[in-house]
DNA sequence: TGACGGCAGCTAACGTCGTTAGCCATACTG
DNA sequence: CAGTATGGCTAACGACGTTAGCTGCCGTCA
């Protein structure tokens, strides 16, 4: 991976015409009613389908779950790659946690489902993770420091997501906090 | 809360005998072998016990997760604010950290029910997450800086659990990193 | 044309889960 | 000694993921 240029995400697995309507029909549920509400019943429900139809497409449930997950990372990561690419170095910690939060904030189920609980890594499509990781080390210049930046970015919106902030109208503050602590760090790297 | 002297913990709830046996044998189950490990009818197995019967103790599973919940938050925040207490100001923010890191990364699985997903805070003892959180603004003395320090250490912590940094072997520069960052802008806050 | 094979649906069913209803023995308490 | 609360039990329900096995349709090729 060089500095210079967008890095391309790696390319996007191929489905057939009727799983990818399975998929945006689960991405539907899973984005409206949350992780529970997706189930296989309920999923053929949405398609005039029974439940077990669909493993003609998905080998198990996990399996539309990880084609979720996918979608996730190639959207966070297209967005926060196009964010560091059109701003000023001094600008980009601030611009890419805000446009982190944004994305994350308006796709909560899914944001969870991507990130949280242990993941089958095998699964993945290789270096999709990567690529939507290399954004914070766009914005920092240093690897540790691009792990802590996002890992402070995470734990700030999950924690929202989740609804553990007694008092979210801090929030902001609390953002702006941090990304001061980080810019400082990153010109001082 | 004044900021001298050490916050005390809210009374925790009081238990029947039995109800007690029951969250240890949950702790146990949860911690050694993980979330889906622990359904009713194996904890009951646990206790020499059938599934329904532990419904004389506890309204639903739901119960005895929120007890194993009020448990972690009582454990980690005590070591936290022991922490706080015992170390020279300008050291707080590292040593805080390191604790905070060591204690959820023994306790993984017990870690991540306490702070993932939406939570019922209305069956939580009041006060309790309060006080468990106070710990941060202590270290760093100012409200939105301690929020932003919790998120990035929550988010730490809850990627390694999860397995979520492909090169684990990274962790301890990116929690130098952070720690460096937040120590400097509790210095300048 | 007609046989064939595979794609994509179906029903029936299994085992596991949380949970409820209802029964019964033991042990305090009046 | 009667009565009641406590804490077990079995049987069962509905929802879940998943499998087995059947069927109808459609394109291909002799």
């Amino acid at each position: 991976m060089t500095t210079t240029g967008i890095p391309q995400p790696p390319a996007p697995r191929e489905y057939s015409a009727r799983a990818t309507e399975i998929i945006a029909a689960a991405r539907a549920v899973y984005e409206h009613d949350g992780p529970d509400a997706l189930t296989m019943r309920r999923l053929g429900e949405e398609l005039g389908i029974r439940a077990p139809s669909l493993y003609k497409h998905f080998a198990d449930k996990q399996a539309v779950e990880t084609a979720l997950i996918e979608q996730s990372l190639a959207e966070v990561g297209a967005v926060c790659h196009r964010v560091v690419q059109k701003t000023q170095p001094g600008e980009r910690v601030a611009a890419l946690l805000r446009t982190y939060r944004e994305y994350c904030v308006a796709h909560p189920n899914l944001y969870r489902l991507a990130t949280s609980g242990p993941i089958d890594r095998a699964a993945l499509t290789p270096g999709l993770e990567e690529w939507a990781g290399s954004p914070w080390f766009l914005a920092v210049g240093d690897p540790y420091l691009a792990q802590a930046l996002w890992s402070f970015a995470h734990g700030m919106v999950i924690l929202e997501i989740d609804g553990r902030y007694e008092d979210p109208s801090t929030l902001p503050s609390s953002w702006a906090a941090g990304a001061e602590a980080f810019t400082a760090a990153a010109r001082n790297q």
